[in-house]
DNA sequence: CGTACCTTTGACGGCTGTCAAAGGAAGTGG
DNA sequence: CCACTTCCTTTGACAGCCGTCAAAGGTACG
């Protein structure tokens, strides 16, 4: 039941964070819990109540999509947050479950709204947080609609090292990968038989190694080339935003004030 | 230039605005300038500053996918703002342009700031706008990872007729639909010959017609079962939230109180 | 009246899905 | 420690949706 402030350092990515705000944080990931493999955190259609710090272990939001099929919509590593997309809904539009076994924080959708309402850093922070979800998506789709399913299995695996290595030091000769064929097609809307057949491909080119859990970056150069990747879209930039938190924190609410009415 | 309080009017389908959120949102609105087709409203790479309200008109953003194809990544119609999901980046991953004439009312990121800070239920308000955003996207991409370039076309037509009914009365009979086949294309990652083969066949079946700047949906309700269509993620319910809002109104930080303490 | 863009149609090819079956690896219970 | 079950991986054959290429007709606009 370690409380490693994951969520923490994750928020902070963005702009520096005061004692106030990380001491709000630190009360989100108050209720930490072990969960299992393949552990429901929510059901589509199940009323919006609960959001989750993924501590340890990785995770996904899914859909069904008629015929048996099922389209990752998401996948979240440890310290991403789940279900800040959806926290201003009445209902889930999706099911979020455990993909390994990890641990994750539970906390109310009120919450945010008191995180929101106690500090503006922090909700500037999770704006960013939910920006750079969105743009993970926005990838994704580019990438399946237009690209074929060897830039697709490539751009994947080379994204999710990435993101991995900035949470953790990673080693691109055993990465951890606890997705299977099947899984991997559901992420990138293939078939697990034409997976199967690109990553035989890519192994045979010498581009990488998938095993069960985890993936041989063979030359983390050359699978860059094949995913034709290009990760502007990973940055925590942030820009002008944090001169405005400080101006805002130091009394300066020109704006603000012209609200209150005249 | 018309001051119609479009952007109001979208802000308040989730929870009842106060009086001050309202003028802070004429604030918002008050630089608005006619845009003429194609004008383009920031380039990819550009620095992220400002933002826009769509008065009038129809626009998309929009990214090259190499080898000269295009992807359009989110369709705008007026009430919506643009440029929310990117406002927390230090560069557009975008471009962002008018489809048809139309005007625009401009601001920096800056305001949002400013807005987040002045307003709880703003700021939830602006989380749940790029919620449904993302929602928009989230369905396009299963729809187009997993359907029939039939069941696309339906789905997009009949999902721009709902969006379109929520800010004006449509008639279905001749539904604005200012899009050509090559960019219905781009919307939906299809070619442009396919998708023209796809609309034949939907008007020999007698589903829509679709002209040069409008559709005729000829029956709804087949429509809706062409489209396979589950309207579920359109919805503008919010639960639980403006409750929780009320209650900080009223002084109780019941929350906010005990993060400095114990 | 010409230019540019949009729409339409046909022929052809390929990437990827489906179906089917067999071999492995991991976990379970006796 | 072994049988059994379940899931994952692998391979082959075949089909189909959709992209590409090409060309012609239509429509708006200057």
């Amino acid at each position: 039941m370690t409380t490693a402030p994951c969520f923490q350092a994750a928020m902070g990515r963005y702009f520096a964070l005061s004692d106030d705000d990380c001491r709000m944080l630190e009360h989100l990931e108050r209720h930490t819990a072990p969960a299992s493999k393949d552990r429901v955190l929510w059901l589509l259609g199940a009323r919006v109540q609960n959001l989750f710090i993924l501590q340890s272990g990785w995770a996904c939001t899914v859909r069904d999509t008629g015929e048996g099929e099922r389209q990752i919509i998401e996948l979240l590593l440890p310290g991403d947050i789940i279900g800040l997309r959806e926290f201003t809904f009445r209902r889930h539009g999706s099911e979020a479950r455990m993909i390994s076994a990890g641990s994750v924080s539970t906390f109310t959708h009120q919450h945010i709204v008191d995180l929101v309402a106690a500090s503006t850093s922090l909700a500037v922070s999770l704006f960013a947080t939910i920006g750079r979800q969105e743009a993970l998506l926005t990838e994704r789709m580019l990438v399946t609609l237009h690209r074929s399913a060897r830039v697709q299995v490539s751009h994947f695996v080379l994204e999710t090292y990435l993101r991995l290595s900035k949470i953790q030091p990673v080693d691109p000769g055993r990465m951890p990968f606890p997705i299977s064929q099947r899984l991997l097609g559901q992420i990138l809307g293939l078939s697990p038989v034409h997976v199967n057949r690109t990553l035989t491909a890519l192994e045979r080119d010498g581009v990488l190694e998938k095993h069960r859990a985890h993936i041989v970056i063979h030359d983390p150069r050359r699978l860059h080339a094949e995913a034709d990747f290009d990760d502007d879209y990973l940055s925590d930039r942030v820009d002008g935003l944090s001169e405005r938190l400080a101006e805002l924190r130091e009394g300066d609410a020109s704006f603000a004030v012209s609200r209150s009415g005249s």
